[in-house]
DNA sequence: CTTGACCCTCCAGCGGCTGGAGGGTGGAAG
DNA sequence: CTTCCACCCTCCAGCCGCTGGAGGGTCAAG
């Protein structure tokens, strides 16, 4: 029984072009070809062959180790020992795929949890929990902050309990030289290299959220200012930054999008005065 | 700030190689290009750009979706879709290699259980239950039982409780026109096409497993034959063959490997004497 | 002036095919 | 006898995301 390459191809279930292609590989050989037109005749045994490559593609194996497991193999319990190794093979690429999607799945969740806060523009007045953070202090410009985030999530990132935040230790503001601390609230204290864990004393806290990049933020922090003075207030070091949405872990963003939670926490004066006496 | 190639290479951690290609695609470009010496340089918008990219690509998104992502969004809410869309195509890629793990280890199970098997080339007497196949009945010869399992598998695969078995439903030999059933043990009755379901009888049995191509077949069939005549037996139709090792779902093994197990009910002549009257 | 570390362009190759151009063959229909 | 169609053939390009190498220019130090 001779079948032409077409008539084959629907046998072998494998494309003419991929028939020929194999052939040319020396993976799977014609029984026959006519001297004279060139045409290529196929065999049962080449069915044979066929189905068992169709097999040991369809379990993703290689060309190349298709042929090595053909010249190699004769029996069914031959391969036994190349099965095992494509399975631990699949395994470690399963283990990857999920890796992507718990990945794929974090910045989803994040993104779905900052969507779905509402944002009030005006000033709130919070009770914020006391908290460890772990850190890391310089002294420097504002916008030395950006290069810390990186290293702090590298290292804190695994215990991180919230989103990155930053906190001003100075109790007025410096242009050079300010005294800065990129944090992160944390499980446990870690400390680690020029990462430090403290607590960070809670209180209640005049709050804002500022919108838009971050050089107008003097605006905001004027707004806290006035409020806190018309009620008697007077703010206590040190005062925080929460990045709500910030440059994002892809893309910068638009800056006009920016919303940055800045919390003072005060005290009354009154209260402040009994205390000290 | 700018950066020679090489420089940027360490700074957006892509190679140069890499770097000279995405320029090329139009997914990355320089920020200037030296028109004497052709020098690419590099500024820090494109290592946010290039960290996008490295981002985007640990994915597992192809160079034109990153860059489309890169021209449609400047957000990272914006990629929220294509995150989802990714995230589905990585499922269904798990879901995939999972398939073919299974495949793999159903064939390593059924591989080990046919080494585990200790094979007795005796002929043993066993208690054979009752039980329900699923099968595929028809008229012809021998070796067109082949053709009959394809179908069969397919259809009654996931209802098998072990493998295939082929019946002979004639009392003696017929070389055309034997009365074959090929069929396989079912959890539950099947009937669709050809394929019919029926219970199948139990009973004490001569079984001899025979090694070899089915071609020589008959030499065993001549030895349980003789068993059964000297110890006074009857055989009683259907009997029936196992294939235990056959050629294999892969390879068409070498038949002098071939384990076929032969089972014939047999009862004491005056048993059925008895029962006759 | 040489050395060596950079940089450049251009081309080939990986794997596993697929598509298409361009051409031959064989049988049936008009 | 021509024409058409369905086959078959070979050879080359293209997909993706790079990588490697050949062959050559550039730049700063010794």
């Amino acid at each position: 029984m001779e079948y032409l390459i077409g008539e084959f191809s629907l046998v072998a279930r494998l494309s003419v072009k991929t028939l020929r292609f194999y052939h040319e590989e020396g993976l799977l050989l014609p029984s026959r070809i006519d001297a004279v037109t060139g045409y290529r005749y196929y065999d049962e045994a080449a069915a044979g062959r066929a189905a068992a490559i169709r097999e040991l593609r369809a379990l993703g194996f290689s060309l190349d180790a298709i042929k090595e497991i053909l010249s190699r193999c004769e029996d069914d319990e031959d391969i036994v020992p190349y099965l095992e190794r494509r399975g631990e093979e699949i395994a470690s690429e399963i283990e990857d795929s999920r890796a992507t999607q718990r990945m794929i799945q974090e910045f989803l969740e994040r993104q779905k949890e900052i969507q779905g806060m509402n944002v009030d523009r005006n000033i709130v007045i919070k009770e914020l929990p006391e908290l460890t953070v772990a850190g890391i202090r310089f002294k420097g410009k504002y916008d030395q902050v950006g290069k810390y985030f990186g290293p702090l999530m590298k290292r804190a990132g695994k215990y991180a309990l919230s989103g990155p935040m930053t906190i001003y230790h100075d109790r007025e503001y410096r242009d050079e030289d300010a005294d800065i601390e990129v944090c992160v609230p944390v499980r446990k204290a870690l400390n680690e290299g020029e990462l430090a864990s403290h607590p960070l004393a809670g209180g209640r806290a005049v709050t804002l959220i500022h919108q838009g990049p971050y050089d107008t933020i003097s605006d905001s922090y004027r707004k806290i200012g006035a409020y806190i003075k018309d009620c008697g207030l007077r703010a206590s070091v040190p005062s925080r930054e929460i990045y709500i949405k910030g440059p994002g872990l892809i893309f910068m963003g638009n800056p006009k999008k920016y919303l940055t939670e800045i919390q003072v926490i005060a005290v009354h004066v009154d209260d402040e005065a009994s205390r000290a006496s």
